[in-house]
DNA sequence: TCTGTATATCCGTTTTTTCAGATATTAAAC
DNA sequence: GTTTAATATCTGAAAAAACGGATATACAGA
């Protein structure tokens, strides 16, 4: 319940709600977000930290690199909430996922 | 996109998801979400006027009392919610419905 | 060890949200 | 029409969240 609070507020901020629909599409590093999202890395840093502490997102580091993704749903509403991640489409969404594969497939995007 | 968002933020209160877990028992009128949640009257009304700005819930008039209901899911985001809100049972859910039952049975709620 | 790239965190400020308490509105009863 | 119960809204203050910009850390490669 505390953290389902949480968890409603952790989906509260434009930003993260990109976030998350980025990382339902698949694991993405720091950078990749900062490029697709066009937002200052400083401010993309301080909302995966804020996604992490309610444990929606996890991250594992490789080398300098540290990728991001969903963690899998422990909860009821977290269920709920990976499933509307998922087949939600809207106008917005489209637009970042559009985005991030336009650079994907250029290799615009860090090194790795 | 941008009415998901209201919603999340409508939800990231705690009087208000107390409020929705409520009214996902039935129809209920202020004086009695007052009493059951044991928060001043202004306070219940303001939470119930975001929730319902945000097509949340909805309000009929019934002489002095204004009863309020969930609105029915027209989105995807909003069938997740109802759904969550009528099978979740937390701690703090059980206690506000218990307390809903006891009093309603002792008659002790509003004149309605 | 020095440099560069990727990421996290700190600081002071601004914006947003929430609150208590008081007051306004509405409708019924007398 | 005056009163009363139920509900809504206003005000100013307090708390919480978000921000930009600067700085710190971690790692890889020369």
């Amino acid at each position: 319940m505390e953290s389902d609070l949480a968890l409603f507020k952790a989906c509260s901020d434009p930003t993260r709600l990109r976030l998350l629909f980025l990382l339902a599409v698949r694991e993405l590093c720091v950078c990749e977000l900062v490029e697709v999202l066009e937002i200052p890395q400083g401010k993309i840093s301080r909302h995966l930290a804020i996604l992490k502490q309610t444990q929606l997102v996890r991250d594992r580091r490789d080398a300098t690199w540290i990728y991001y993704s969903l963690t899998p749903s422990d909860s009821r509403l977290k269920k709920h909430l990976h499933d509307y991640l998922k087949k939600e489409a809207s106008t917005v969404v489209e637009k970042d996922r559009t985005r991030l594969e336009d650079l994907a497939a250029n290799g615009q995007i860090c090194a790795a």
